[in-house]
DNA sequence: AAGATATGTCAATATAACTGACCAAAAAGT
DNA sequence: ACTTTTTGGTCAGTTATATTGACATATCTT
């Protein structure tokens, strides 16, 4: 592996570190809300990407999510229980499920939103839009191998 | 809180979920080398910050992790049972504990990093140096605060 | 009708964390 | 010297999140 000047061995291991922290950090500052309604970080992941992709199925989740289904049923079991998100059968194929936030769910989600929110808002609002793109970029690139 | 013209919610909210996929593949890399040695994730990040910081005390680890002490000293107890690391009295204050890679240990990182070189490597290796940079300065505000 | 797919469920287990209580050795303060 | 604080270890029980494996049902595809 070739070495770039600007990239040495030192500094890919600061990555790292550096993006355990920020993952640890970001997902840290809900808990307290969450644990008002009995919920963890595995009921905030999914709420999270139903909200960002509103009617998404069972299957979509379980691809984002990387779990298994036996995981995810936990998890949706509790929401629908608490009435967080809502369930309804597939428009097309019918033996699939799509989810939904209903309104204490979109609530609960921009409650848990905001406080991330600060925390990435104040990373970001001394930074140039070159930084933010170029940011984005990166992590974009870490994720897609 | 003032919207930039280029930090939307929705910007936001894809960072906060880029970070935790990042998190997630960077981390799930060595899985399989840390099986062989029964290891987790947990021993993982310890093995990661002793060798980053040699001769940590446990406390050190402690606030490093965030963790409770219970909770370290099952893997540190692994660990030492494996002789992936040795532990010294405190130089100083002999109360205090420094850890250590032994060169199990140290084969053992190497094997670890090189696995998770490559997705950060692979991520960086088309990047000018002012984006790697950025990239750094971003994930270091967003762990700050 | 047969096979594949989407989802659910039962049961057992693993991993990594937690709380709370208590203990000992060593250092620091008086 | 005595007391308090700090550092670390340990016992016990619990919780959260994930796993594997097996099996069931409804629906879609061929």
């Amino acid at each position: 592996m070739k070495e770039l000047l600007y990239l040495k061995d030192d500094q890919i291991k600061e990555f790292i570190e550096h993006i355990f922290y920020a993952y640890r950090e970001t997902y840290s500052d809900p808990k307290k809300i969450l644990k008002k309604h009995s919920f963890g970080t595995a009921h905030h992941r999914a709420i999270h990407l139903i909200e960002r992709n509103n009617g998404i199925t069972i299957s979509g989740l379980l691809k984002k999510l990387k779990i298994t289904k036996q995981s995810l049923n936990r998890v949706i079991r509790d929401l629908v229980k608490n009435k967080t998100i809502y369930i309804k059968k597939g428009d097309i194929d019918s033996r699939q499920k799509q989810v939904f936030l209903n309104e204490k769910g979109k609530k609960l989600f921009d409650e848990i939103f905001n406080v991330q929110k600060k925390r990435i808002y104040n990373a970001l609002k001394n930074s140039d839009s070159d930084s933010v793109i170029k940011f984005k970029n990166v992590l974009h690139k870490i994720i897609n191998e």
